[in-house]
RNA sequence: CGGGAAGUAGCUCAGCCUGGUAGAGCACUACGUUCGGGACGUAGGGGCCGGAGGUUCGAAUCCUCUCUUCCCGACCA
């Protein structure tokens, strides 16, 4: 993409509605704007980034065999009313009436949506386990929106529902989505920490939620050391062997939100105790029939008697990992994208424009990334160095080539590393070596 | 939903107390000088001072209502 053509709004002073670092740089490096409170319009960037970790969800989702749906923005109050929970809801709900009058609603979750479809659709053991996903705008009335993308009131949610025809079945389905999780979080650089949760408003007996961890975060947790130095289940997990004994490594080891942490009856000493601050960014839980019970969902198992499906639910925020991976991965000049789910990989400057060998280098260059596959901004403004630098590093581009009349005089060109800092000079000739290096990566 | 603050140019803000008809910096346009980490000069463009009502000869400024946004708390992916 070239700068020159690209809907790139970035701001030299911070607006004055935002107040934490994720969302002034949100605004600052023209991934969003708001619309209206909690509510944002996703610009060029922002909109890249978001597709990434999307897509990041999608491809983990899909490993566990966990099945692609697109469910409806829009939902009928009807079967909340069967579910119960169209009273008990509340005001975060937004309720809606259409031209008929009838009661509609714009869901803040889909349980009820894909309870009713599997009712319907499902009747034999012979159909299950199934695991369903969708990725969809939720919406959720919040009395006090804030924190830009992170406490929006519509966001973009990945949600999933496991069907399984007992117990036993539906705690292998929560552990594929335990592991996939942690898989799901570290492939975007983030390490993130398992928590045992409350079940709260949804309900259920097992439950945990995903914390990644960020200075700024809203919440603390204490837990484990040992727990940050697992390493991520590798992407040959085999989801269809007993997860258990791998679940048990980390739900075995202590952590705990500030609300469920209990400094005494904490086993943890001294340096075995890390306090840290953190964001929620995925919850999953287990709760039986809850939902399946009262919309019918009810199939017949392999002895002919009727059985009530046993059910989780496992949700991801996508758009609130990209205000909390910016969280996690800033500096004072801008963000620092995890290469995985940076909008480009390679920012190319040019710092001459109108200079014929500038030019014709960036162009070259320009060309081979694409060759390659390595995605490239190609800032080719006539502006200032300066200000080019500047941008690129407040986008937070992990590598920077900087293409200039100096570094050319000597058959160089300079490249930057956004996460540390660190330049070095490489010679044309190595360049094509460079990118083949990117490319691989 | 309780408590607090703010709405003036695209952005950050001054002006308001003490009413007299709109300002600065950045951004934008043109020209010139500059040009390897957000330059400088000159000349420009851009505002129903959130909205409605009131007081007044006259309201960005005073009064009332309203809308919006932000912060703290309670609540939450």
């Amino acid at each position: 993409m070239r700068r020159t053509r690209l809907f790139l709004p970035t701001l030299k002073e911070t607006p004055a509605e935002a107040q934490i670092v994720s969302h002034r740089l949100m605004l600052r490096a023209g991934l969003v704007r708001q619309s209206a409170a909690g509510i944002y319009t996703w610009l060029p960037v922002g909109y890249r980034v978001l597709r990434k970790i999307e897509q990041i969800v999608r491809e983990e989702q899909d490993c566990t065999g966990a099945q692609e749906v697109l469910m409806p923005t829009i939902q009928s109050a009807d079967i909340w009313q069967k579910s119960g929970r169209y009273d008990d809801y509340g005001k975060e709900m937004l309720r809606i009436t259409d031209r008929h009058d009838r009661e509609i609603l714009y869901g803040p979750t889909a349980e009820e949506v894909i309870t009713d479809i599997v009712a319907n659709e499902i009747t034999s053991y012979r159909d299950l386990p199934k695991n369903l996903y969708n990725i969809q705008w939720k919406f959720r009335d919040e009395v006090r929106p804030r924190f830009g993308v992170m406490r929006g009131r519509e966001f973009l949610m990945k949600d999933n529902y496991s069907f399984d025809l007992d117990k036993a079945g539906a705690v292998h389905s929560y552990n594929k989505m335990f592991l996939a999780y942690l898989r799901t979080y570290s492939r975007m650089g983030l390490k993130a920490v398992p928590t045992a949760a409350d079940t709260g408003p949804i309900g259920g007996e097992l439950s945990h939620e995903f914390i990644i961890l960020a200075d700024t975060g809203e919440s603390e947790v204490f837990c484990d050391r040992a727990l940050l130095e697992l390493p991520a289940p590798g992407p040959d997990v085999d989801y269809e062997a007993d997860l258990q004994p791998l679940v048990d490594t980390w739900t075995s080891h202590y952590a705990a939100t500030d609300e469920k942490h209990d400094a005494d009856a904490c086993p943890l000493s001294g340096d075995q105790l890390v306090t840290a601050r953190g964001i929620e960014v995925g919850h999953i839980f287990y709760f039986g029939t809850k939902y399946s019970q009262p919309l019918g969902a009810i199939i017949q198992g392999p002895d002919g008697q009727q059985v009530t499906l046993e059910m989780g639910s496992y949700g991801i925020g996508v758009s609130r990992l990209v205000g909390a991976i910016i969280e996690a991965s800033h500096d004072d000049d801008g963000i620092i994208w995890p290469e995985s789910v940076a909008p480009w990989t390679v920012g190319l400057i040019n710092l001459k424009v109108g200079d014929a060998d500038c030019e014709a280098t960036c162009e070259r260059i320009y060309a081979a990334l694409q060759t390659a596959g390595v995605e490239v901004l190609y800032d080719d403004r006539d502006e200032r160095a300066g200000g080019k630098f500047a941008d690129m590093d407040l986008v937070g581009i992990p590598w920077q080539l900087t293409v200039g009349p100096r570094g050319l005089k000597d058959g160089k060109i300079e490249v930057k590393r956004r996460a540390d800092g660190e330049k070095s000079e490489i010679a044309l000739d190595d360049v094509e070596a460079w990118i083949a290096e990117r490319a691989a990566s």
